[in-house]
DNA sequence: TAATAATTAGAACGAACGTTCGATTTATTT
DNA sequence: AAATAAATCGAACGTTCGTTCTAATTATTA
């Protein structure tokens, strides 16, 4: 069972405990991210994290639990990351740059779990989607306030809408981005940047 | 079975025959929305469209040609619909409201079926994918002339980037659109054409 | 070292899945 | 009306699924 309140003593054993529920997460990213939710077996996520089929149910109550750990913990990062960076942004500009920087990066670094968290979000139910959906609208809410910035005393531009075409642009990469090729980074932000800044700050 | 090639004369059994089809692919598409692909079960599909289990292998091989079925349908149609608007459009700018206006208001007449392939393309497999990815680098082709004539000559814009953030927020539309709260089409193609348009067009 | 707790392994459960098949019903043709 | 074809149905198949349970193993504590 995952135990997100009491932290004792590190000992070895609790490294170990910690090394192993790490280990079946990231074989659960990598399992549902290329087989859907659905389609990922937690059969196949023990395999991977080589471990028994029972194995998997002594860290997890089950399926959906798993997936929503694997949310709760990376939308978590995503949000506490983006925190950090807008803290030392100054002008309405830096502020966005933090915003795509911080998903860009985050991307890159961990494909499968972003993907899951993007195209998994509605196989979650009940008191796990609506967690999940919490920290999803902290994220969101962090960003609308940044697009509120940008567009300063302009009329014309809904910054909720504007928040959710930039969250499409920026959770769409997934289906396009081939990490062999490794496209750099710095140019998809600048791209993205450029079309947002001046298209919500254009007379 | 599907059969695309010969279209003998429209007898009523013929009449009563696509229409079973189309209420097997629109039963498809409620179904495969709401579930996923992998979570929706053949029985379900069957028993929204009023007709046996077995009365889809009738009509179809197998589950994902079922699946296959539908997105070919929708995006070729959303293709064919997008060369009429482009057809009748002359600048730029029109040819870009062209391509936003065509994807929002079909989305909005056909949410299901758009959802589903967004969300489903990867559920594919084999030539079924192929044939699938074939017609969507169609349509991507379409959009990216339109975005290299919005940009004209200008240097910094790459065409392949900004239709791909676009599609983006195109696409993610599903995620946070609610039929219910008819929010007004007009202003969503509005303001995205504003940030995209601007957006390129800026020194 | 003995007792105790934490962790893993293996087998088994019923349920649901995609698919197939022969029989039956419905519609068309002769 | 009889013969033929098209369409539907119901039952059954083998497989895989998520989950549970008990026994065995490993690590910690006394």
């Amino acid at each position: 069972m995952v135990n997100t309140q009491t932290k004792p003593a590190p000992t070895r054993r609790n490294r170990q405990y910690e090394k192993r529920l790490s280990a079946i997460l990231k074989a659960a990213a990598k399992t549902i991210a290329r087989e859907g939710y659905e389609g990922a077996s937690v059969r196949r996520v023990a395999a991977r994290a080589k471990i028994g089929l029972s194995g998997i149910y002594y860290y997890f109550h089950n399926k959906e639990e798993l997936l929503f750990a694997l949310q709760e913990h990376t939308f978590s990062t995503l949000v506490e990351t983006l925190q950090e960076r807008l803290a030392s942004a100054e002008t309405p500009e830096e502020k966005l740059r933090a915003v795509i920087d911080n998903h860009f990066e985050y991307f890159v670094n961990n494909l499968d779990e972003l993907k899951v968290c993007v195209h998994e979000i509605e196989s979650l139910s009940g008191h796990y989607y609506k967690q999940v959906l919490k920290i999803r609208q902290g994220y969101f809410a962090l960003v609308k306030k940044v697009i509120r910035e940008v567009r300063g005393r302009r009329t014309g531009i809904d910054p909720n809408l504007a928040a959710l075409f930039l969250f499409g642009s920026l959770n769409w990469v997934y289906m396009w981005y081939d990490p062999r090729k490794n496209t750099e980074m710095k140019k998809l932000s600048k791209q993205l940047r450029r079309i947002y800044f001046n298209g919500m700050t254009a007379p």
